[in-house]
RNA sequence: CGGGGAGUAGCGCAGCCUGGUAGCGCAUCUGGUUUGGGACCAGAGGGUCGAAGGUUCAAAUCCUUUCUCCCCGACCA
Protein backbone atom coordinates (compact mmCIF):
# COMPACT_ATOMS: atom_id res chain seq x y z
CA UNK A 1 0.00 0.00 0.00
CA UNK A 2 1.17 3.48 -1.12
CA UNK A 3 0.98 6.04 2.15
CA UNK A 4 -0.40 8.55 0.00
CA UNK A 5 -3.41 6.45 -1.12
CA UNK A 6 -4.07 5.06 2.14
CA UNK A 7 -5.62 6.54 5.29
CA UNK A 8 -3.92 6.61 8.50
CA UNK A 9 -4.76 9.85 10.12
CA UNK A 10 -2.17 10.06 12.31
CA UNK A 11 -1.83 13.13 14.63
CA UNK A 12 0.59 14.42 17.69
CA UNK A 13 -2.19 15.88 19.20
CA UNK A 14 -4.53 13.38 21.41
CA UNK A 15 -8.52 14.22 21.90
CA UNK A 16 -8.28 14.89 26.02
CA UNK A 17 -10.74 12.54 26.15
CA UNK A 18 -8.23 9.32 26.30
CA UNK A 19 -6.91 8.46 29.22
CA UNK A 20 -4.87 5.46 28.52
CA UNK A 21 -2.32 4.44 26.82
CA UNK A 22 -3.33 1.91 24.32
CA UNK A 23 -6.69 4.40 23.49
CA UNK A 24 -4.26 7.11 23.14
CA UNK A 25 -2.21 5.81 20.39
CA UNK A 26 -5.15 4.08 18.82
CA UNK A 27 -6.15 7.56 18.11
CA UNK A 28 -2.93 9.23 16.93
CA UNK A 29 -2.04 6.43 15.27
CA UNK A 30 -5.54 7.08 13.48
CA UNK A 31 -7.11 3.30 14.09
CA UNK A 32 -10.30 4.42 15.61
CA UNK A 33 -12.74 7.09 15.78
CA UNK A 34 -15.47 7.19 18.49
CA UNK A 35 -18.68 7.97 17.82
CA UNK A 36 -20.43 7.85 20.62
CA UNK A 37 -19.52 6.94 24.19
CA UNK A 38 -18.09 3.02 24.57
CA UNK A 39 -18.87 2.87 20.34
CA UNK A 40 -16.20 3.17 17.69
CA UNK A 41 -15.44 3.32 13.88
CA UNK A 42 -12.53 1.19 12.94
CA UNK A 43 -10.35 2.75 10.28
CA UNK A 44 -8.62 1.26 7.87
CA UNK A 45 -5.35 0.48 10.45
CA UNK A 46 -7.21 -0.41 13.67
CA UNK A 47 -9.55 -2.21 11.43
CA UNK A 48 -6.56 -4.21 9.70
CA UNK A 49 -5.24 -5.17 13.11
CA UNK A 50 -8.99 -6.11 14.33
CA UNK A 51 -9.00 -8.63 11.50
CA UNK A 52 -5.81 -9.59 12.37
CA UNK A 53 -6.59 -10.85 15.41
CA UNK A 54 -10.10 -12.42 13.99
CA UNK A 55 -8.07 -14.60 11.86
CA UNK A 56 -5.94 -15.94 14.31
CA UNK A 57 -9.01 -16.64 16.94
CA UNK A 58 -10.57 -18.17 13.96
CA UNK A 59 -7.84 -20.38 12.96
CA UNK A 60 -7.35 -22.05 17.07
CA UNK A 61 -11.18 -22.27 17.48
CA UNK A 62 -11.00 -24.50 13.68
CA UNK A 63 -8.00 -26.40 15.19
CA UNK A 64 -9.79 -26.83 18.45
CA UNK A 65 -12.85 -28.90 16.53
CA UNK A 66 -14.97 -25.57 16.71
CA UNK A 67 -17.47 -24.86 13.29
CA UNK A 68 -18.21 -21.31 12.72
CA UNK A 69 -21.17 -20.16 12.17
CA UNK A 70 -22.66 -16.43 12.16
CA UNK A 71 -26.14 -15.47 14.28
CA UNK A 72 -27.60 -12.16 14.27
CA UNK A 73 -26.86 -9.23 16.20
CA UNK A 74 -30.73 -8.34 17.03
CA UNK A 75 -32.43 -11.28 18.61
CA UNK A 76 -36.46 -11.38 19.33
CA UNK A 77 -37.23 -11.12 23.37
CA UNK A 78 -38.54 -14.51 23.01
CA UNK A 79 -36.19 -16.73 24.01
CA UNK A 80 -34.65 -14.74 25.95
CA UNK A 81 -37.66 -14.59 28.13
CA UNK A 82 -37.62 -18.23 28.21
CA UNK A 83 -34.60 -19.07 29.40
CA UNK A 84 -35.31 -16.28 32.31
CA UNK A 85 -33.05 -13.92 31.34
CA UNK A 86 -34.47 -11.09 29.83
CA UNK A 87 -35.59 -9.49 33.46
CA UNK A 88 -32.34 -10.43 34.78
CA UNK A 89 -30.15 -8.83 32.41
CA UNK A 90 -31.33 -5.47 33.66
CA UNK A 91 -30.21 -1.72 31.72
CA UNK A 92 -27.13 -3.35 30.40
CA UNK A 93 -29.37 -4.85 27.26
CA UNK A 94 -30.62 -2.67 24.21
CA UNK A 95 -33.98 -3.28 24.29
CA UNK A 96 -36.17 -1.64 20.94
CA UNK A 97 -38.45 -2.18 19.42
CA UNK A 98 -39.64 -3.08 15.63
CA UNK A 99 -42.50 -1.94 14.24
CA UNK A 100 -45.02 -3.92 15.24
CA UNK A 101 -44.37 -3.45 18.36
CA UNK A 102 -42.02 -6.80 18.98
CA UNK A 103 -39.61 -6.63 21.23
CA UNK A 104 -36.19 -6.96 20.20
CA UNK A 105 -32.64 -6.56 21.52
CA UNK A 106 -29.30 -6.11 20.23
CA UNK A 107 -27.63 -9.38 21.83
CA UNK A 108 -25.03 -9.14 24.53
CA UNK A 109 -23.97 -12.57 23.97
CA UNK A 110 -25.80 -15.63 22.52
CA UNK A 111 -26.91 -18.69 24.95
CA UNK A 112 -30.41 -18.62 24.26
CA UNK A 113 -30.32 -18.53 20.04
CA UNK A 114 -27.25 -21.10 20.10
CA UNK A 115 -29.73 -23.67 21.78
CA UNK A 116 -32.47 -22.92 20.00
CA UNK A 117 -30.19 -23.54 16.80
CA UNK A 118 -29.10 -26.57 18.69
CA UNK A 119 -32.42 -27.45 19.57
CA UNK A 120 -33.73 -27.59 15.92
CA UNK A 121 -31.93 -29.95 14.24
CA UNK A 122 -29.97 -32.49 17.04
CA UNK A 123 -32.00 -35.08 18.57
CA UNK A 124 -29.29 -37.72 19.16
CA UNK A 125 -26.51 -38.73 21.23
CA UNK A 126 -24.78 -40.08 18.11
CA UNK A 127 -24.91 -36.13 17.31
CA UNK A 128 -22.68 -35.08 19.81
CA UNK A 129 -20.14 -33.74 20.80
CA UNK A 130 -20.64 -30.26 18.85
CA UNK A 131 -18.88 -27.46 19.52
CA UNK A 132 -19.71 -23.92 17.21
CA UNK A 133 -18.52 -20.56 17.33
CA UNK A 134 -19.18 -17.19 15.67
CA UNK A 135 -17.18 -13.83 15.56
CA UNK A 136 -19.96 -11.27 16.10
CA UNK A 137 -20.81 -7.68 17.41
CA UNK A 138 -22.06 -7.29 20.59
CA UNK A 139 -23.75 -4.75 22.49
CA UNK A 140 -23.81 -4.36 26.11
CA UNK A 141 -24.94 -0.43 27.49
CA UNK A 142 -22.50 -0.50 30.54
CA UNK A 143 -22.50 1.67 32.89
CA UNK A 144 -19.69 3.12 32.11
CA UNK A 145 -17.39 2.65 28.80
CA UNK A 146 -14.20 3.68 29.08
CA UNK A 147 -10.41 2.71 28.15
CA UNK A 148 -11.18 3.33 24.34
CA UNK A 149 -12.24 -0.40 22.56
CA UNK A 150 -10.88 -2.23 25.94
CA UNK A 151 -14.17 -1.17 27.53
CA UNK A 152 -17.01 -0.45 24.55
CA UNK A 153 -20.23 -1.00 24.77
CA UNK A 154 -20.33 -2.07 21.01
CA UNK A 155 -17.42 -5.09 20.74
CA UNK A 156 -16.17 -7.72 18.64
CA UNK A 157 -16.48 -11.14 20.22
CA UNK A 158 -15.59 -15.11 19.66
CA UNK A 159 -18.06 -16.77 21.38
CA UNK A 160 -18.64 -20.35 21.35
CA UNK A 161 -20.49 -23.21 22.60
CA UNK A 162 -20.31 -27.14 23.60
CA UNK A 163 -22.69 -30.00 23.23
CA UNK A 164 -22.30 -32.63 25.29
CA UNK A 165 -23.99 -36.10 26.60
CA UNK A 166 -22.12 -36.37 29.87
CA UNK A 167 -20.63 -33.76 32.36
CA UNK A 168 -17.25 -36.01 31.93
CA UNK A 169 -17.84 -35.26 27.94
CA UNK A 170 -18.59 -31.34 29.23
CA UNK A 171 -15.29 -31.27 31.06
CA UNK A 172 -13.29 -32.68 28.16
CA UNK A 173 -14.56 -30.30 25.83
CA UNK A 174 -13.91 -27.47 28.08
CA UNK A 175 -10.65 -28.46 28.86
CA UNK A 176 -10.27 -28.33 25.40
CA UNK A 177 -11.31 -24.60 24.98
CA UNK A 178 -8.97 -24.21 27.82
CA UNK A 179 -6.15 -25.50 26.02
CA UNK A 180 -7.13 -23.75 23.22
CA UNK A 181 -7.47 -20.34 24.73
CA UNK A 182 -3.64 -20.74 26.16
CA UNK A 183 -2.64 -21.45 22.32
CA UNK A 184 -4.27 -18.40 20.84
CA UNK A 185 -3.15 -16.20 23.56
CA UNK A 186 0.21 -17.85 22.71
CA UNK A 187 -0.27 -17.50 19.01
CA UNK A 188 -0.97 -13.21 19.39
CA UNK A 189 2.63 -13.01 21.21
CA UNK A 190 0.98 -12.23 24.57
CA UNK A 191 1.47 -14.25 28.29
CA UNK A 192 -1.98 -15.86 29.57
CA UNK A 193 -2.35 -16.08 33.15
CA UNK A 194 -5.17 -18.21 33.85
CA UNK A 195 -7.94 -17.51 36.78
CA UNK A 196 -10.47 -19.46 38.59
CA UNK A 197 -13.24 -17.17 38.41
CA UNK A 198 -16.60 -16.43 39.30
CA UNK A 199 -19.44 -17.17 36.72
CA UNK A 200 -21.75 -14.23 37.05
CA UNK A 201 -24.98 -13.55 35.16
CA UNK A 202 -23.98 -16.41 32.50
CA UNK A 203 -24.29 -19.14 35.65
CA UNK A 204 -22.43 -22.01 35.82
CA UNK A 205 -19.74 -24.01 37.97
CA UNK A 206 -17.14 -23.96 36.44
CA UNK A 207 -15.70 -21.27 35.61
CA UNK A 208 -11.83 -19.52 35.02
CA UNK A 209 -10.68 -15.78 33.00
CA UNK A 210 -8.09 -15.41 31.22
CA UNK A 211 -5.97 -12.53 31.91
CA UNK A 212 -2.98 -11.47 29.53
CA UNK A 213 0.29 -9.93 31.18
CA UNK A 214 0.17 -6.08 30.45
CA UNK A 215 2.23 -3.07 32.73
CA UNK A 216 -0.30 -0.56 32.40
CA UNK A 217 -3.41 -3.91 33.26
CA UNK A 218 -6.39 -3.12 35.60
CA UNK A 219 -5.85 -6.63 37.54
CA UNK A 220 -2.84 -7.15 40.06
CA UNK A 221 -2.52 -10.74 39.81
CA UNK A 222 -0.57 -12.75 41.75
CA UNK A 223 0.39 -16.65 40.64
CA UNK A 224 3.12 -19.41 40.68
CA UNK A 225 6.17 -18.07 37.89
CA UNK A 226 5.95 -21.41 36.08
CA UNK A 227 2.54 -19.80 34.20
CA UNK A 228 4.47 -18.19 32.26
CA UNK A 229 6.48 -20.35 30.31
CA UNK A 230 3.60 -23.44 29.23
CA UNK A 231 3.45 -24.90 26.35
CA UNK A 232 -0.47 -26.05 25.79
CA UNK A 233 0.36 -28.10 23.58
CA UNK A 234 2.08 -30.64 26.10
CA UNK A 235 1.10 -29.82 29.19
CA UNK A 236 -2.21 -31.48 31.00
CA UNK A 237 -4.73 -29.37 31.45
CA UNK A 238 -6.21 -30.41 34.85
CA UNK A 239 -2.79 -30.35 35.88
CA UNK A 240 -2.46 -27.30 34.85
CA UNK A 241 -5.07 -25.27 36.64
CA UNK A 242 -3.57 -26.78 40.08
CA UNK A 243 -1.23 -24.07 39.96
CA UNK A 244 -1.87 -20.92 42.02
CA UNK A 245 -2.98 -17.84 40.44
CA UNK A 246 -5.35 -15.40 41.93
CA UNK A 247 -6.45 -11.32 41.59
CA UNK A 248 -5.45 -8.95 44.30
CA UNK A 249 -8.86 -9.23 45.91
CA UNK A 250 -8.78 -12.95 46.28
CA UNK A 251 -5.43 -13.45 47.18
CA UNK A 252 -4.47 -13.87 51.00
CA UNK A 253 -0.66 -13.81 51.20
CA UNK A 254 -0.61 -16.25 54.73
CA UNK A 255 -2.68 -18.61 52.95
CA UNK A 256 -0.61 -18.59 49.84
CA UNK A 257 0.38 -22.29 48.90
CA UNK A 258 3.47 -21.27 47.57
CA UNK A 259 6.54 -20.01 48.74
CA UNK A 260 7.54 -15.98 47.98
CA UNK A 261 10.51 -17.01 45.07
CA UNK A 262 7.63 -19.04 43.13
CA UNK A 263 4.98 -16.55 43.77
CA UNK A 264 5.41 -13.64 40.97
CA UNK A 265 2.93 -10.14 41.04
CA UNK A 266 2.51 -8.77 37.83
CA UNK A 267 -0.72 -6.96 36.16
CA UNK A 268 -3.40 -8.73 33.53
CA UNK A 269 -6.19 -7.44 31.58
CA UNK A 270 -8.98 -9.87 30.96
CA UNK A 271 -8.88 -10.96 27.23
CA UNK A 272 -10.86 -14.38 27.69
CA UNK A 273 -13.90 -16.54 30.06
CA UNK A 274 -14.87 -19.63 29.64
CA UNK A 275 -17.73 -21.08 31.23
CA UNK A 276 -19.22 -24.40 32.08
CA UNK A 277 -22.94 -24.01 32.99
CA UNK A 278 -24.32 -27.66 32.10
CA UNK A 279 -28.30 -27.55 31.46
CA UNK A 280 -29.34 -24.19 32.60
CA UNK A 281 -30.27 -23.31 29.40
CA UNK A 282 -30.71 -26.85 27.28
CA UNK A 283 -33.43 -27.29 30.20
CA UNK A 284 -35.12 -23.94 30.14
CA UNK A 285 -35.23 -23.75 26.03
CA UNK A 286 -35.63 -27.98 25.76
CA UNK A 287 -32.85 -28.51 23.98
CA UNK A 288 -32.97 -32.44 24.45
CA UNK A 289 -31.01 -35.22 22.93
CA UNK A 290 -31.90 -38.99 23.30
CA UNK A 291 -29.76 -41.53 24.93
CA UNK A 292 -28.28 -44.80 24.04
CA UNK A 293 -31.17 -46.10 26.01
CA UNK A 294 -33.95 -44.12 24.81
CA UNK A 295 -33.94 -41.59 27.20
CA UNK A 296 -34.74 -37.45 26.50
CA UNK A 297 -31.69 -35.69 28.29
CA UNK A 298 -30.98 -32.18 28.39
CA UNK A 299 -27.54 -31.37 26.62
CA UNK A 300 -24.59 -30.58 28.82
CA UNK A 301 -23.32 -27.06 27.50
CA UNK A 302 -20.36 -24.30 28.27
CA UNK A 303 -19.71 -21.38 26.94
CA UNK A 304 -16.45 -19.37 26.16
CA UNK A 305 -15.33 -15.65 24.90
CA UNK A 306 -12.88 -13.79 23.81
CA UNK A 307 -13.13 -10.26 23.31
CA UNK A 308 -11.24 -9.81 19.77
CA UNK A 309 -11.47 -5.80 19.47
CA UNK A 310 -10.69 -5.67 23.24
CA UNK A 311 -7.38 -7.54 22.14
CA UNK A 312 -6.67 -4.97 19.76
CA UNK A 313 -5.83 -2.44 23.03
CA UNK A 314 -4.93 -5.25 25.44
CA UNK A 315 -2.07 -6.70 22.62
CA UNK A 316 -1.13 -1.98 22.81
CA UNK A 317 -0.79 -2.17 26.52
CA UNK A 318 1.75 -5.40 26.53
CA UNK A 319 3.70 -3.84 23.56
CA UNK A 320 3.87 -0.34 23.16
CA UNK A 321 7.16 1.97 23.92
CA UNK A 322 7.47 6.25 24.09
CA UNK A 323 7.11 6.64 20.40
CA UNK A 324 4.43 4.63 19.82
CA UNK A 325 2.80 0.99 19.25
CA UNK A 326 5.55 -2.06 18.69
CA UNK A 327 3.05 -5.00 16.85
CA UNK A 328 3.66 -8.29 17.49
CA UNK A 329 4.60 -9.42 13.95
CA UNK A 330 1.78 -11.55 13.99
CA UNK A 331 -0.99 -8.99 14.34
CA UNK A 332 0.80 -6.21 12.63
CA UNK A 333 -1.01 -4.29 9.98
CA UNK A 334 1.59 -4.10 7.80
CA UNK A 335 4.86 -6.32 8.16
CA UNK A 336 7.51 -3.63 6.33
CA UNK A 337 7.75 0.27 6.20
CA UNK A 338 9.35 1.47 3.33
CA UNK A 339 10.37 5.09 3.86
CA UNK A 340 11.23 7.26 0.84
CA UNK A 341 13.42 9.91 2.74
CA UNK A 342 13.50 11.82 -0.46
CA UNK A 343 10.74 11.91 -2.75
CA UNK A 344 12.13 14.81 -5.38
CA UNK A 345 15.52 12.03 -5.61
CA UNK A 346 15.26 10.09 -8.72
CA UNK A 347 17.28 7.71 -7.43
CA UNK A 348 15.45 7.23 -4.18
CA UNK A 349 12.12 7.02 -6.33
CA UNK A 350 13.49 4.08 -8.69
CA UNK A 351 14.92 2.33 -5.79
CA UNK A 352 11.67 2.77 -3.29
CA UNK A 353 9.45 1.64 -6.58
CA UNK A 354 11.56 -1.44 -6.69
CA UNK A 355 11.95 -2.53 -3.41
CA UNK A 356 7.93 -1.89 -3.44
CA UNK A 357 6.98 -4.17 -6.08
CA UNK A 358 9.44 -6.72 -5.29
CA UNK A 359 7.99 -7.12 -1.67
CA UNK A 360 4.38 -6.89 -2.77
CA UNK A 361 5.36 -9.85 -5.26
CA UNK A 362 5.88 -12.20 -2.60
CA UNK A 363 3.08 -11.14 -0.73
CA UNK A 364 4.64 -9.63 2.06
CA UNK A 365 2.11 -7.10 3.65
CA UNK A 366 3.72 -3.27 2.86
CA UNK A 367 3.22 -0.32 3.88
CA UNK A 368 5.49 2.18 1.20
CA UNK A 369 6.00 6.13 2.26
CA UNK A 370 6.07 7.87 -0.86
CA UNK A 371 4.43 11.15 0.68
CA UNK A 372 6.11 14.44 -0.23
CA UNK A 373 7.32 15.44 3.60
CA UNK A 374 9.68 15.83 5.68
CA UNK A 375 11.43 12.86 6.95
CA UNK A 376 11.81 12.85 10.38
CA UNK A 377 7.63 12.92 9.96
CA UNK A 378 7.98 9.55 8.56
CA UNK A 379 9.88 8.00 11.05
CA UNK A 380 7.65 9.33 13.62
CA UNK A 381 4.34 8.04 11.68
CA UNK A 382 5.70 4.58 11.36
CA UNK A 383 7.21 4.18 14.89
CA UNK A 384 3.68 5.60 16.02
CA UNK A 385 1.84 2.78 14.00
CA UNK A 386 4.58 0.43 15.40
CA UNK A 387 5.64 -1.61 11.62
CA UNK A 388 7.88 -4.20 12.33
CA UNK A 389 10.70 -3.55 9.80
CA UNK A 390 11.61 -0.25 8.49
CA UNK A 391 13.48 0.04 4.93
CA UNK A 392 14.93 3.61 4.94
CA UNK A 393 15.67 4.70 1.57
CA UNK A 394 17.45 7.98 1.55
CA UNK A 395 20.00 9.75 -0.90
CA UNK A 396 23.14 9.42 1.43
CA UNK A 397 23.26 5.41 1.06
CA UNK A 398 21.14 5.00 -2.06
CA UNK A 399 24.48 6.68 -3.78
CA UNK A 400 26.23 3.40 -2.88
CA UNK A 401 23.60 1.20 -3.13
CA UNK A 402 22.62 0.76 0.25
CA UNK A 403 19.53 1.14 2.31
CA UNK A 404 18.95 0.74 5.77
CA UNK A 405 16.64 -1.62 8.21
CA UNK A 406 15.45 -0.75 11.22
CA UNK A 407 13.90 -3.41 14.10
CA UNK A 408 11.17 -1.15 15.40
CA UNK A 409 11.17 -3.57 18.66
CA UNK A 410 15.03 -3.07 19.20
CA UNK A 411 15.53 0.23 17.92
CA UNK A 412 18.56 -1.41 16.05
CA UNK A 413 19.82 -0.41 12.44
CA UNK A 414 21.55 -2.63 9.71
CA UNK A 415 23.23 -1.24 6.50
CA UNK A 416 22.24 -3.53 3.33
CA UNK A 417 22.70 -3.73 0.25
CA UNK A 418 19.37 -3.26 -1.34
CA UNK A 419 19.62 -7.05 -1.90
CA UNK A 420 20.51 -7.79 0.97
CA UNK A 421 17.78 -5.83 2.29
CA UNK A 422 15.47 -7.91 0.57
CA UNK A 423 16.30 -11.06 1.54
CA UNK A 424 16.85 -10.23 5.43
CA UNK A 425 13.27 -9.28 5.20
CA UNK A 426 12.17 -12.48 3.57
CA UNK A 427 13.62 -14.08 6.04
CA UNK A 428 12.47 -12.71 8.69
CA UNK A 429 9.00 -12.77 7.29
CA UNK A 430 9.38 -16.20 6.99
CA UNK A 431 10.41 -17.06 10.26
CA UNK A 432 7.84 -14.99 12.19
CA UNK A 433 5.37 -17.18 10.05
CA UNK A 434 6.44 -20.21 11.64
CA UNK A 435 5.29 -18.97 15.33
C1' C B 1 -26.35 4.57 39.31
C1' G B 2 -23.44 7.76 43.31
C1' G B 3 -19.42 11.50 43.36
C1' G B 4 -16.43 15.06 40.40
C1' G B 5 -15.15 17.77 35.81
C1' A B 6 -15.68 19.64 30.70
C1' G B 7 -18.34 21.47 26.14
C1' U B 8 -15.44 28.20 22.27
C1' A B 9 -12.09 26.55 14.46
C1' G B 10 -10.19 19.55 12.84
C1' C B 11 -7.15 18.92 17.81
C1' G B 12 -5.25 21.31 22.45
C1' C B 13 -6.66 25.57 25.03
C1' A B 14 -7.41 31.16 26.62
C1' G B 15 -11.48 34.58 27.03
C1' C B 16 -16.45 34.01 31.33
C1' C B 17 -15.28 36.29 37.68
C1' U B 18 -16.15 42.33 36.20
C1' G B 19 -21.71 41.66 29.59
C1' G B 20 -19.74 45.72 24.45
C1' U B 21 -14.88 43.95 17.62
C1' A B 22 -14.12 35.81 19.30
C1' G B 23 -8.39 34.89 20.22
C1' C B 24 -3.60 31.72 20.69
C1' G B 25 -0.76 27.13 19.47
C1' C B 26 -0.88 22.88 16.37
C1' A B 27 -3.25 21.13 11.95
C1' U B 28 -5.24 22.79 6.91
C1' C B 29 -4.68 25.71 2.04
C1' U B 30 -1.34 28.87 -1.51
C1' G B 31 3.73 30.28 -3.02
C1' G B 32 8.80 29.53 -2.14
C1' U B 33 13.04 27.28 0.32
C1' U B 34 13.70 22.38 2.39
C1' U B 35 13.98 16.76 3.18
C1' G B 36 18.92 10.94 7.50
C1' G B 37 14.38 11.53 13.37
C1' G B 38 7.61 15.39 13.95
C1' A B 39 11.46 21.87 8.98
C1' C B 40 11.53 27.33 7.67
C1' C B 41 9.70 32.08 5.48
C1' A B 42 5.53 34.79 3.55
C1' G B 43 0.40 34.84 2.95
C1' A B 44 -4.77 32.73 3.43
C1' G B 45 -9.21 30.14 4.87
C1' G B 46 -11.98 28.22 8.76
C1' G B 47 -16.78 29.70 14.49
C1' U B 48 -24.93 29.58 14.48
C1' C B 49 -19.08 29.87 21.44
C1' G B 50 -23.24 22.00 22.74
C1' A B 51 -28.88 23.13 22.40
C1' A B 52 -33.36 25.73 23.99
C1' G B 53 -35.46 29.54 26.74
C1' G B 54 -34.85 33.96 29.84
C1' U B 55 -32.56 38.85 31.74
C1' U B 56 -30.46 43.18 29.02
C1' C B 57 -29.93 48.59 24.49
C1' A B 58 -26.32 44.52 24.11
C1' A B 59 -24.85 37.57 26.17
C1' A B 60 -19.30 32.97 24.76
C1' U B 61 -19.76 35.83 29.45
C1' C B 62 -25.47 36.45 33.97
C1' C B 63 -30.07 33.01 35.11
C1' U B 64 -33.10 28.42 34.04
C1' U B 65 -33.75 23.90 31.56
C1' U B 66 -31.64 20.22 28.63
C1' C B 67 -28.15 17.19 25.73
C1' U B 68 -23.34 15.21 25.19
C1' C B 69 -18.49 13.73 26.67
C1' C B 70 -14.65 12.55 30.30
C1' C B 71 -12.65 11.01 35.24
C1' C B 72 -13.21 8.12 40.25
C1' G B 73 -16.37 4.07 42.37
C1' A B 74 -19.77 -0.60 42.05
C1' C B 75 -20.26 -4.35 37.22
C1' C B 76 -18.10 -6.78 32.88
C1' A B 77 -15.17 -9.95 26.90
Amino acid sequence: MKYSLYFAPTSKDVPSEAEIISHKLMIRSGMIKQSSAGIYSWLPLGFNVLKKIEHIVRKEQEKAGAVELLMPTMQSADLWIKSGRYDDYGKEMLRIQDRSSRQMLYGPTNEELITEIFRSYINSYKDLPKNLFHIQWKFRDELRPRFGVMRGREFLMKDNYSFDLTFEEAKKSYNNMYRCYLKTFLKLGLTPIVLRAESGAIGGNLSHEFQILAKTGESTLYYDKELENIDPSKANIEKLQDYYAAVDDQHNPSECPINEKQLKISKGIEVGHIFYFGTKYSEKLSALVQTSDGKNVPVEMGSYGIGVSRLVGAIIEAFHDSKGIIWPDQVAPFYVSILNLNTKDLKCNQESEKMYSNLCNINIETLYDDRDIAAGSKFSDHDLIGIPYKIIIGPRDIKEGRVEIENRKTGKKNKLSIEEALNYIIKKSKDSQKL
